[in-house]
DNA sequence: TTTTGATATATCATTTTGATATATAATAAC
DNA sequence: GTTATTATATATCAAAATGATATATCAAAA
């Protein structure tokens, strides 16, 4: 058996705060989660309709007027399941660095090649760090949500673990050089 | 369709350096790699399959005396395909950190349960970081394959982030009190 | 001598990924 | 004012990854 289904947590966690649809969690889950964890369509809607059949959530459609739209509801038997979550002991932690692979292998090809692929991380990083640093400074002054401290805790994971990567970067070009 | 299939890559640089078995493959992904990259029987021994009768492995049956074993080796085909891989312009790099999903709907528990899977995230990393400097420091003597200088950067890159992490770490706990 | 652990291949159900299909509403371009 | 494009919205599918389990041999330890 694979793993128990992570995305479940993701949209129980979504919805604890507000009522969603499976468009609206994919949103979510491409803003400031998706440095840490992603979902696709794929997996959001059969989750979705899992969970509704299991109790952990309900469902309102919505068509008056406009388009069909259904909108998901946490229950207290979601809020339960997503609490023993957080509760549990072990959570796993993974890393999938294609250009880590690449490097681990870069002996197989000219060395101007892995200089190269750490140039486009490089790229990629910087990019990506102005996101969460205006995600972290948005956050900082507006500290009124209890939730916000939470949010800019893990913002700032981003930012931390982002600096090393660029840090690494240039000690790793100048050895290659 | 999903994705390119990643595991032929890892499989392809492996065997680039060694003749390898299914079995030595995971033990080798288990090793060095791990902290980068995952793999399983289930998705290795497939791929051998499939990469053999494509024509980028050949492989040599041994069961005289012992048991059975497959050793399976990379051809000229294999070499260009994982050669130009290592020359495509993208790549994927994605975390999937259990802990930051947790501490992001931390809110919905109280704190001091945050706290306490910082503090695990905290142990697991130290272990880790032990592993990983021990890396770094047996390929920093020994400088002799040119190889060597590809997984002393693979490691470093392990080392700065897991350092990095470490001082997030030390930094959500005060403000989460 | 027995039991444990390492070696070795293989398969399976569940989950994830990434793409695509379909259709409506809002906005921009011409 | 009509057309084209983009955003909203649900859903499904093939391919791939995950993690567990089944099976069997061999070496070492108890």
């Amino acid at each position: 058996m694979a793993r128990k289904r992570k995305i479940d947590m993701v949209i129980l966690g979504l919805l604890s705060h507000e009522n969603l649809t499976g468009y609206d969690i994919k949103k979510r889950i491409d803003g400031a989660i998706n440095f840490f964890w992603k979902g696709s369509f794929g997996n959001i809607y059969p989750a979705l309709k899992d969970m509704e059949q299991t109790g952990l959530l309900t469902k309102k459609e919505e068509s008056a007027g406009g388009r069909e739209k259904i909108t998901y509801h946490i229950t207290d038997e979601g809020k339960k399941v997503l609490k023993n979550w957080l509760r549990e002991e072990q959570a796993s932690n993974e890393l999938k660095y294609e250009t880590l692979l690449k490097l681990f292998f870069g002996g197989a090809d000219n060395k101007k090649i892995s200089v190269h692929n750490i140039e486009i991380f490089e790229e990629q990083i910087k990019e990506d760090l102005k996101v969460l640093k205006s995600y972290c400074k948005a956050l900082e002054n507006a500290p009124e949500n209890k939730d916000h401290l939470y949010f800019y805790l893990t913002a700032s994971f981003g930012v931390e673990t982002y600096e090393a990567y660029l840090k690494w970067s240039t000690k790793a070009k100048r050895m290659l050089q």
